[in-house]
Formats: C-alpha cells, sequence, structure tokens
DNA sequence: ACCCCAGCTTACCTTGACGTAAAGGGAAGC
DNA sequence: GCTTCCCTTTACGTCAAGGTAAGCTGGGGT
C-alpha cells in the first residue's frame, strides 16, 4: 500500500543482483556501501528480525521497502535507540493504519530517551569540568617541575 | 614512604577483619560499603591487577595505601576512564617519583578523553535536538489525530 | 551440635552489536 | 580452465565491567 507492489519478475538471468540499479531492488552488497554497513551487519540486522528480505536463487534481494527500514533503523541507531526497541517500532510501522500506535510508541520511548540523553548531558558537562580541572592541575605542575 | 609502614603486627585472634577499625586496615566488605561497591567488584579489580592487597588467614587485607588506590580507581571511573587507563596510571602511582610521568600521563589521556567528551556533547545535543523535533512531530500528529 | 554469616575460589553468564573464520557455490572475466 | 569476487550458512569470538552460582571454609552465637 502506497510503496507500489513488487513488480519484479525480473528478465534478469543473473544470480548477482546489484548489477542494475533502478529495478526497485538490491544485493546485500549494494546495500551495505549505500548505507555505509557491512553486509554481515545486514545479516545481522536480519537474524534479529529486523529485515526480512526475499531470495532469489538463495541471495538475499532488497525491495524498495525494504530499503526504507533500513533507513529507519539506522535513524534509529542514530538516536541511540537499541535494535530491540526499532524493531517494536517497524512493528508498527508494519501496517499503515497503526500510525497512531506508531506515533504514541514514539513518544513514549522518545521522552525516555530525551530524559536519558539530558541525564547524560549533565554528566558529560560535570566529568568534563572536573577532568578539565584535573589536567589543567597537572599542566600546572608540569610547568612548575618542568622550569624551576 | 610516606604513607607509613604497616604497624599491624595484629594483636587480634579474630579471622575476620573489619570489625575494629582504626588500625589502618580493613576488610572487603567494610571497604566495599565505605566506597558503595560489591566485593565482588573488589575482588575484580584485584584480579585485573588495580589492587594487591595483602592475605592474613586467607583473608584480604587493606591496608590505607589500599584504600587510597581504590579512591584514584573510583575516580578513575566517575571520569570515564577505562579500568587499564585507570591501571596503567596506578602503575605510575607506585613510585612516588615518578610524579612528573604521572601527570604527563594524567595530561595525554585526560586531553583525549576530553576530546572524546566533546565529540559525545555534540553527538548528545544533535541527537536531543533531532529527537525533541521528532517528538513534537509525533505530539502534534496525536493531537490533530485524536481531536478532530 | 547447629545454624548463620562472611569470605574464598572457580567458572560460567550477561548485554549489544557485530567480527571472524570455515567451507562452499556460482558467475564473470581473461 | 583458472582466478577473482561476491554471495551463502553456521558457529564461535570479542569487548567492559562485573553478576551469579556452586561448593567450601571458618568463626560467632544460641
Ligand atoms: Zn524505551
Ligand atoms: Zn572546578
Ligand atoms: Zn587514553
Ligand atoms: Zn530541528
Amino acid at each position: 500500500m502506497g510503496l507500489g507492489s513488487n513488480q519484479r519478475t525480473s528478465q534478469r538471468t543473473s544470480q548477482r543482483p546489484g548489477g542494475t540499479p533502478g529495478n526497485g531492488w538490491t544485493g546485500i552488497g549494494e546495500l551495505a556501501d549505500e548505507f555505509g554497513l557491512t553486509p554481515r551487519t545486514i545479516r545481522f540486522y536480519e537474524d534479529k528480525g529486523l529485515l526480512t528480505p526475499a531470495r532469489e536463487n538463495n541471495q538475499r534481494v532488497y525491495s524498495h521497502r525494504d530499503r526504507v527500514r533500513l533507513g529507519l533503523i539506522c535513524r534509529g541507531k542514530r538516536l541511540g535507540f537499541t535494535l530491540t526497541e526499532i524493531k517494536e517500532f517497524l512493528k508498527l510501522y508494519e501496517a499503515d493504519d497503526n500510525r497512531i500506535e506508531q506515533m504514541r510508541f514514539l513518544l513514549h520511548h522518545g521522552r525516555e530517551r530525551i530524559a536519558a540523553l539530558e541525564s547524560q548531558w549533565r554528566d558529560v558537562e560535570e566529568t568534563l569540568h572536573d577532568l578539565r580541572d584535573l589536567v589543567a592541575a597537572a599542566e600546572e605542575y608540569v610547568r612548575r617541575v618542568t622550569r624551576p
């Protein structure tokens, strides 16, 4: 729905996807390059149930939809969500009519994450302060000792 | 040198250290309480070579020196150093005449750490921004949908 | 005598996100 | 026909900082 049904009855005889882009699907290597990931990572996401690409001759074949999902995964990771959380989010993303649930989920875990980050922010601030003091003291010491 | 030689010929017949404080040494439980750690953690630090307490009747006995070291460990951890780095630092701390080396080490890794924290700071800032935008949008969406 | 508590050692488990190796298959290019 | 490249699967290893469990010891109190 809205993403277009996968019209790829593949005139391609080739085993290796990835050579001819623009068909709406992709091989794992190409996808990895595109997102700056390793193929291993993408397989790992599949293991964890975040992706379910089709197979063609036992090779993974990624549709446009899969690529969108991978984009969401990457964004989730950039925002510091765990793969488990991302998986739940994607589950909601499955059905288009679950937008509200999706948004609620986003709200809940987003706020959660914001709180954690704000706490982390304060931690980093304090640690930086202490560390700067410490390094300044060390600088002072070294200066005093090396130039008597 | 400078920390006082361990004058604890122990009139105590007791096997269990920790009962009588003020002798300059301590049992593991007492020490754990004092620093807010578990005994397991302290043994772990010993495993990693950060502490080398004496034994008395097969029980760990912590001198004043050990307690100082543990204090340094905790501070290092608060500042986000890894145990390996802390261990190196403590190695320099061993010899009193290595103060300068110690300070240089502190300078080097301190600056390293500061740079990492500053980067982390920016990351957190950006993530917070994006996340707030995202949550705001979700709020907006939910508002629009639930109140038609 | 018995139980409880604290400590000891050794060894495996945990969490997250992959890396690495092994062993093989199919296709493309020379 | 050979090499090279990419792909597949399964399985085990990694890192940090401990947690948890098992099985033993030894003292104190009742
Ligand atoms: Zn959450
Ligand atoms: Zn200050
Ligand atoms: Zn360092
Ligand atoms: Zn913005």
